[in-house]
DNA sequence: CATGAATGAGGTTTCATTCAT
DNA sequence: CATGAATGAAACCTCATTCAT
């Protein structure tokens, strides 16, 4: 199967995980290809028998980005907990994923700016916040019929819980002093005190 | 001695802003100087009469943008109602802020990314968000001295709410179908009810 | 006849000058018009109205440098007293206008290199060591008639002499530290010295 | 490990070399890097694998040159025939030298000009001529003192022959028509009966 | 498969020249 | 006459991408 060591896509992944640094470091727009290559210890040459260009290591890079986020809110959605709990859990994920691998974070930042704009990146963006917003105010209905939060909370809060997170992460990813991890548990407090 | 025909500092003031929209719909990195110069109605060459480099138009940029957010901080502190109701209008005046005239937080969000990473822009970045953490935490603890918040908030409790505004900007942002106007009240709501 | 105050080609003069201090200074590539303009205390526009290109500077500072040598030259070329006195009296002449206002011989420097090489300055440069050579000559033909100077010195030797002078003086033009006051006398030892 | 194909240090040389010619053909400040790349038949990039800038290119034209002269003034210095046979060589080797390959003197003119002024550039020049000043000087001592040179001759007499050298390949320089080759005579003659 | 030299489009910046006031 | 804002051609340099080895 593997006709010398690394296999194509074990190589792949490699290759984008020192992307990710590298954007990460630098900034998307900053890094360069050589960057990704030396990071990875290939030839510059190398990358493109894996991606064909620059913007589909970003798409790549995206890909699996969305991927951490989607298991996340798959797990807001298995029940077996009462909802606040799992929101609770759900708010703590997102920041422990977040500050154990910051790079995928800061490289977020980025794909709005840089030329992804016009690519499509952000609607790929949009579309896990708004899988955020859905999920939680899922768990706010559920909760406000169970009599745990107050009646009526819905899409808006959802919005707010999912903007006091990212928010928080935003802070930190600008400023790392922010103490990230003194953090979690208030965001909980907040969000959850401000929908009963 | 006669100031010709164009005042020079409102010409400047006009392709600052013309960056600002050309930066912001294609991102700083991919926003070129020739594009900067068409948006302002002049020649390429006639940017440089007023800036000094593309790094400099940046910096007014962002200079621009710090007034605003110092101003909004300012209001907060002038005493004369209650801690929470300055909370609550300083929350509505960034969304109203940035709802108005959304270019400069389009860019702000480039800001961390492009290059702007290694030439202290961040640094500016962070200052604003710990102006704003600083202010909201001391009416959180105006608040909680007057009764009107639990005993205890302060520091962690205001990132979560700024946290909570920045963070729903940037949904709007990247997702402008989000109805932002409508999400001033929740936010209020939410981050006053979890604070009490 | 002087409408205001200035004539034309007073002014005309002063640009001219001011042109020259420049391009000595800062080289003629670097020498931008703008400089050229401040150093005569006018607008950059207003040099437009004495020249009609930044070439024509240059052709004009030429002129001007030409005029000094030739009046040297037909100094020489006035008898009245023995040849190698007047060979004396041209190389004590040469390093003197030279040391005197260095600016033109530095810009002279230039004119080969700067894009003036295919324009027809070098051609004219060659025309003035030609006549120096020429008269150089003449004088050493007279001498060596006279018995003052061996027989068959020529044209060869006129070379030598002018290489000599220039020679020196290009030593001092990129070292000012050289005491080229000091080597006028060894100058016309050794050249006369090497003629006899 | 393996040189791929080209070496590069070779390929570094074949541009310096086209830099040169390009350079001494059409003047330092007019000569492009396109230029230059066109002469060493690659692309305008590829000059840019090989040197950071177009300063650089010039400092190693520099660095080249100043080679030539060192070695030039090595052999001056390497006793074993009388001084001034030694000064007579050293003459002709200047002369030769420039004659053989004159794209580096033409070269050496603009340094002055265009824009290495400030660089530092005549610095260099001004040590090289300062070191055929001393190899002269001690030559015309040596001679003084075996009495094959008149007493007293020294630093002066010494600028005055690198006067001549130089001035007459300046000469030559402007003037191809010059027949420098038949010029190295008398300048060893005159030179040499200059100091006797 | 892997390499890295080569390419050239494209971006920033400069500055001689023009022209409306 | 004088001005200086505006212009745009042209230069330098970068870097994503290709391809011969």
């Amino acid at each position: 199967m593997s006709p010398k060591r690394v296999d194509k896509s074990a190589r792949r992944q490699e290759i984008l995980e020192a992307a990710v640094r590298v954007f990460a470091r630098r900034g998307f727009a900053a890094g360069r290809i050589e960057d990704v290559a030396a990071e990875a210890g290939i030839a510059k040459g190398s990358v493109y028998l894996y991606f064909d260009s620059r913007e589909e290591i970003l798409q790549a890079a995206f890909e699996a980005l969305a991927a951490g986020s989607r298991e996340i809110v798959g797990r807001a959605r298995t029940p077996g907990t009462p909802p606040l709990d799992r929101l609770a859990a759900l708010i703590r994920d997102v920041i422990a994923s977040v500050t154990v691998s910051p790079e995928p974070a800061r490289l977020l930042l980025d794909l709005y700016g840089s030329g992804a704009r016009e690519e499509g990146l952000p609607l790929h963006m949009a579309e896990i916040y708004r899988e955020y917003r859905t999920v939680i105010a899922a768990l706010l209905a559920e909760a406000a019929a169970e009599g745990s939060a107050r009646p009526g909370v819905g899409a808006a809060e959802a919005a707010v819980i999912v903007g006091a997170i990212e928010g928080c992460l935003l802070q930190w990813i600008i400023d790392p002093a922010l103490p990230i991890t003194e953090l979690t548990g208030p965001i909980v407090t907040v969000c959850l005190g401000g929908v009963r």
